[in-house]
DNA sequence: TTGTAAGCGTTATCAG
DNA sequence: CTGATAACGCTTACAA
């Protein structure tokens, strides 16, 4: 049919080397205990000679194990991700498996993707979603045949293991880093309600305003969307700054709207910290190249990839059977849009002066 | 040998549709010209009870088509790089073929990644490489049997289809747009030596500056290795800031490099645009989002990835011969912090306020 | 220590 | 129009 020439087959290794195909598949799989060292050495140069390399689609359909693992993927183009897809490329090509890479946004996406892995037999899936509040219909059916892992999906239960990071207590610290900085009114830039991780974030701000105790008002929380774009995040700063006894400090809802905040005040010509604190989430890589460096939440997304390949690796190999869930902490990563730096600084030289 | 429940066979929707493997086949491929309607329904419906799903590994052993691509990517961790991964899975899924993603920076790592996707029988392979110097040969050998694409993979020949963009002529435009704002010493912060596409902007540099007959001043040029760190790039903003007939713009090696000259720059109270204009390489996502907004020249990675895909998906149906070559344009991307804006601005107010 | 042969789940070639 | 049946390339009892 295809008029490509073939690939050399184990039996023609077998031939040539003057054995068996058992024993060639012998000596490929290292189960070479019991062999004479100069029959393994015939096979293994007739392999070179022949250029043959085995083939794993065969191989897998005659022992019924893929060496594949699933990645699904919403959002793939966020840059953020990337770090998550590399490691999780990286632990499982350790552990001697490969990545078939799936975009999937939409449930409906989300089902053809796992309907498609299954067809190809992976043996396990590592799911990177948004928090979009989602049921987990097919995601629970597939975690029935293989082992599943999600990150950053929302919801609980399911039977397959999760791993998260803590929204409320990454966006309270932020609050009471700074409260400590003196600041007293404090705004939030609030992301897209349909996502479980905006809300919270939101119940985050609110409990850190609680903790310090602080009262929470409305005025002070807008809406930027930060899958919109940065006229959008523009109106929120806007909004901020036109309530009349207005903020000291902005939490924004991502880096990117931070960075549209930042720009915004300084074009009204308001200093950031001095004037205005900023504070983002993410610690996107652009995070410590803005002006003032960026003080943010980050986003632990890489620890996250890597703990779910390596639940996902374990289980492969182990069984495992209660499902794990996995919660990552946030941290604050302190730069200069804070005002921290320079607090610490005037401290250090004994100048009373920190923001009030 | 595996205890897991298995799945449904090709032979039991057949028992349960009361017809052949042949025909259950034929119904699932689609080849159902002439073919009993009353048959084909209740084919599908024995599947369905079933939850039949083909499987694609013995598929692929029996016609010889394993419907996966393979994508080798070196820095898989750059953001960049992440729109070209998202389009080619899009484009491939469009096509019916899987992605199988493969890590490889070193020569080392490429073969091996290059003899894995061998063993999944990949249909073709499309790589994203940086443009260092490095010899084609694996490339070459793997180029032999499948269809390969490149993407900035520096050289030529190979006998496989290759994307690339012109930096040459991308930094060209930048310097001369530089010039037609007035600007007469504009300095360039070189990328790593042991990448082609550094030479060649830097090529590009010097071409610019021909072409608008200015003399070439290596004082004017430092380096600024855009993989090392921001204190790298600092240093070479600092070098350029320390000639003693100091430039009036600054074309940086990529954006992150742009984005810390201009922070460099602030920190020492000079303005951008208006003391130093400033350009950047990339056009990352946060290039509009920086204070001043980064006027950049656009790697066109994106439409490189697209084309990329394209070529081997046809050249997979199609089977075309001749290998091609492709070039695309890199775009400068006026913004603010060139001063173009302000300038265009001020002629609308018949302000002669222009630059010098 | 090595070989024989029966699968693995499809597709594809022919007959009917 | 549909059904046997032989590949596909490898693994793996089981035999020798």
């Amino acid at each position: 049919v295809d008029p490509r020439r073939r690939r050399a087959t184990i039996e023609q290794v077998a031939k040539l080397a003057g054995v068996s195909t058992t024993t060639v598949s012998n000596v490929l799989n290292d189960r070479t205990d019991a062999m004479r060292p100069s029959t393994r050495q015939r096979v293994l140069e007739a392999a070179e000679m022949l250029g043959y390399h085995p083939s794993q689609v065969a191989r897998s359909l005659a022992n019924r194990q893929s060496a594949t693992v699933g990645l699904v993927i919403a959002e793939i183009a966020t840059p953020l991700f990337f770090n998550a897809v590399s490691v999780i490329e990286r632990v499982a090509r350790e552990g001697n498996y490969n990545v078939l890479l799936c975009h999937a946004s939409t449930p409906d996406e989300e089902s053809r993707a796992l309907d498609l892995l299954q067809e190809k037999e992976v043996e396990g899936v590592v799911f990177l979603s948004t928090s979009d509040y989602r049921d987990d219909e097919a995601l629970v059916r597939l975690a029935d045949g293989i082992p599943v892992v999600t990150v950053n999906r929302s919801g609980s239960g399911g039977g397959f293991d999760r791993v998260t990071w803590d929204n409320v207590h990454g966006m309270s610290a932020a609050v009471r880093h700074l409260h400590a900085l003196g600041h007293r009114r404090i705004g939030f830039l609030r992301g897209p309600a349909e996502r479980q991780g905006s809300d919270e974030r939101w119940q985050g701000y609110q409990l850190g305003l609680a903790d310090c105790g602080l009262e929470y008002t409305p005025e002070l929380v807008a809406m930027a969307d930060y899958t919109a774009g940065p006229e959008d995040w523009r109106h929120g700063a806007e909004a901020l700054l036109a309530v009349p006894l207005r903020p000291t400090a902005i939490l924004a809802s991502d880096d990117s709207v931070a960075a549209v905040v930042m720009k915004t005040l300084q074009e009204r010509g308001l200093r950031v910290p001095d004037d205005m604190a900023v504070v983002g989430v993410d610690d996107q890589p652009f995070a410590p190249l803005l002006n003032p460096s960026l003080t943010t939440v980050k986003l632990p997304i890489l620890e996250a990839g890597q703990k779910a390949i390596e639940l996902l690796t374990d289980r492969l190999r182990e069984g495992r059977t209660a499902p794990e869930r996995v919660v990552l902490t946030m941290e604050l990563i302190v730069r200069d849009s804070c005002g921290a730096m320079r607090a610490a600084a005037a401290l250090d030289s004994a100048d009373p002066a920190l923001p009030v």
